[in-house]
DNA sequence: CTACGAGTTCAAGCCGACTTGAGGTCAAGT
DNA sequence: ACTTGACCTCAAGTCGGCTTGAACTCGTAG
């Protein structure tokens, strides 16, 4: 395969010649060699771009992603972790999911306040949005959804 | 009702007090008055700060949520902009998920090379790689949306 | 041979959503 | 009256993922 100059990765990718340049510093991708300073990629690297732009959909950070690659490409990580992973991303999708029926409920529900409707604040328990203590009318316990990897100090919700 | 001080909203919104600074001075929230320099909040605070934390779960911005709540918390969106938010988030939801059987089958699939497997280049394209409008993803967890809210112009990708 | 322009490096800038720090105010407890 | 410390404001810093700019190199077409 004859090797690509940078624009030609860059065309095939998708991806910006400065961010070619810059995951390279990373350490994310790894040019072939060099004519002159031009730097050469092989089609190698498109695989690899598609599995970085691939976690990267996923919201995975590079430095994750980088760990999860060796240096020629193949996936690097145990079952284990990647089964933490997708069931990390179940948990993200299953939050967007009741986000999205709030929308669709909210679209069409006639409750003046969307908290006084039941489904509404559901949907906000689920999308582990507020666990607030607001006007409990029925049921509705805050369980510890947080989970919050963010550093939140303030994380100590009090609900009693 | 009996007003709050921010340490109380704070606390039972988990919240921090400079996050809610922060918010009344982007006019997301509103105190209802001051003791001396020290802001006064009333309950209704706490549901719209759920409803806040509900945009934000669902991958909004926090001008973009604001643009989507009167000043008296109530949801001010057409339908037609509520039903486009759901649509968006569920385009979010199927590259989510087909990520997510990305990681599940490259968990176990044998294939020495991800891209050699059918069903792997099958999530990959579905995942919609290679030309990524990353988007929302989790709040509080590294802001992975942002960024590509500049122009792809480098288009067409070309996969191996 | 020479000019052109694609490529290179490195530092700095940008965006969003906050956090942190310095320096100041003031209500309330003793 | 005095101390305490919760609260205030405003500027600046942080983090990730790039992008942009300036200054420079060098392969290649004319």
């Amino acid at each position: 395969m004859k090797d690509m100059d940078i624009a030609e990765v860059s065309r095939r990718a998708g991806v910006p010649a400065s961010t070619l340049c810059y995951y390279e510093g990373k350490g994310l991708i790894a040019s072939i060699g060099r004519r002159g300073l031009r730097r050469l990629f092989d089609s190698a690297v498109l695989e690899r771009l598609a599995l970085i732009a691939l976690g990267r959909a996923g919201g995975f950070a590079l430095d994750e992603i980088s760990s999860m690659l060796t240096p020629d490409g193949l996936p690097k990580m145990d079952r284990g972790r990647l089964d933490a992973k997708a069931n990390e991303l179940d948990r993200t999708i299953q939050r967007l999911t009741a986000i999205r029926e709030a929308l669709r409920h909210a679209a069409r529900c006639p409750a003046v306040r969307p908290m006084e409707c039941p489904t509404f604040r559901r949907a906000v328990r689920l999308a582990g949005a507020g666990r607030f203590e607001v006007a409990p009318i029925g049921p509705f316990k805050a369980e510890a959804v947080s989970a919050t990897r963010g550093k939140r100090k303030t994380g100590d919700v009090d609900l009693a």
